[in-house]
DNA sequence: TCCAGGTGTGTACCATCGTACGCACTAGTG
DNA sequence: CACTAGTGCGTACGATGGTACACACCTGGA
């Protein structure tokens, strides 16, 4: 029996919206209801109504950029054949077309910052990542997946410290080809890609 | 001419120190007069004697770890000698005897965040990496110091999102021998190298 | 039409915090 | 000893923000 009608249904997911708008642009720190309401655009009221506690509106915020991140440097590491396409698509998960805006970025810090205190944000973070490692699984063993998710993080942080300098992508090229490389030819995946070349 | 006599002399480093411990523990935005004050067992009208506004004690405080933080891992790297050497230090650094605790990672984390918003952080952050791609500069072309202190702050950034799990040490070392190896035989620290050997 | 219960909101309370400021204390100087 | 200027600190004020809560509104049923 439902009764009493929601009179804005979008109205939670506009504020989760703004939640992570105001996170991106001034951090997590700067989160409050009133800050989130006024740039909602809705009452502080409802604020408080849909998500009771402010603990809980971040924990929504950052869990709902979940399905954002993962498929947009998933995908073209899915499709990788050959060693060349992996160290293609993480090129290109770091400067290219896939990598990240410097706010993304800087949402990502946000949510690693966060999550080194909040073990929720913490076990999202895990998810992420063992997620980046189960899809590196079929082209490089697991240590060596380590390292590119390393490395990866390393350059996106790099690009934040410096957004007024742009990466040359020979410099992120080739140290991914060498440490791509060190997986060897042994690793059941090269086999294949020889197979089909 | 100097009246009054400072009956603390050693107050304002103790809150500095203070400071430093508040952010380590709950982050820099945790950090208020009020509780550092506690902390260092001053009363609140010392805070804000030494410290008139909040973010010159911020300030100040992250400026001072940059002299702890400079030698840590700049004497190894230093001292190098040959490729093994750098990649030495380099494990050292990231897992081994120099490297930092989590406590001090979490500390420089709190640094990047905050240097992300703040030019004058961020500049601090900046004359900390010069040193070390100037340190790293004997030894390997510009483009590949930058990607070592890529995966250096990757694999830092990693222990503090595992505190749990701890990095097998041929993990780390293998990407950093590939990386550094890239230098080639023909850049000038390889050829020191062999004459030593 | 009247009732009930869920939806949505305005308001107020209380804690926290940065900061200003006046006062006390100290030690040189005449 | 009195005076003065710098040192150090307790207190209070104004602002901000999380949270509780009473209240208005809407809908479906009797």
């Amino acid at each position: 029996m439902r009764r009493g009608k929601p009179n804005d249904p979008g109205r939670r997911s506009r504020i989760l919206e703004a939640t992570l708008d105001v996170i991106r642009t001034d951090g997590i720190s700067a989160v409050s209801y009133r800050g989130v309401a006024a740039h909602a655009e809705v009452p502080l009221g409802s604020m408080t109504y849909y998500f009771p506690t402010l603990e809980g509106l971040i924990l929504s915020a950052l869990d709902s950029t979940r399905s954002d991140l993962e498929p947009r440097y998933a995908a073209p590491l899915r499709g990788a054949r050959t060693p060349a396409d992996v160290v293609d698509a993480l090129v290109d998960a770091t400067i290219g077309s896939t990598s990240p805006s410097l706010t993304d970025i800087r949402l990502y810090e946000e949510i690693r910052h966060y999550g080194a205190r909040d073990p929720k944000v913490a076990a999202v973070l895990q998810a992420v990542e063992d997620d980046a490692l189960a899809m590196l699984q079929p082209v490089v063993p697991t240590s060596i997946a380590l390292a590119i998710n390393a490395l990866l993080w390393g350059w996106w942080s790099h690009r934040l410290a410096h957004p007024d300098t742009s990466l040359d992508e020979a410099t992120v090229r080739r140290p991914y080809e060498a440490i791509v490389a060190l997986a060897g030819p042994d690793h059941p995946f090269q086999a294949e890609g020889l197979n089909d070349g």
